[in-house]
DNA sequence: TTTTTGACGATTC
DNA sequence: AGAATCGCCAAAA
């Protein structure tokens, strides 16, 4: 499986911090500044499959709304999981996401 | 092999 | 300010 790609988006994901979220078009941007954050959302729908626990749940769109929600075992275990990581979401959309977000550019500096 | 779509983002009208 | 459209790149049909 050479699906580098989608290894380096779940390493991105799963070095999100507890009580952090990023954004599709971040990751994207870390990753090589070319691909697109369609792309990342690409991954993640991949991500069904893989044995590995991705925390889709913290990767959001640019505006902190739960697009990917309906992809998870139930669409409103998307906002458990991100109400448990200490982040308030609200109408499906992140509190203060700003505030919470976490840029993989430069939370791991590269 | 070509076409369509996809958990987005930014720009333009 | 709001809505619609184009752009990115890759995978599935």
């Amino acid at each position: 499986m050479n699906t580098n790609f989608f290894e380096d988006v779940y390493d991105v994901v799963r070095l999100i911090p507890k009580g952090r979220a990023t954004s599709y078009g971040a990751i994207a941007n870390f990753l090589g500044s070319k691909i697109s954050a369609r792309m990342v959302g690409w991954a993640m729908n991949a991500a069904h499959g893989q044995d590995d626990n991705i925390p889709a749940q913290r990767v959001v769109n640019r505006m902190g709304l739960l697009t990917g929600k309906m992809h998870f075992n139930t669409p409103t275990k998307m906002q458990e999981l991100l109400e448990a990581d200490g982040l308030i979401v609200e109408d499906d959309q992140i509190k203060d996401f700003k505030k919470h977000f976490w840029d993989p550019a430069i939370e791991l500096e590269i």
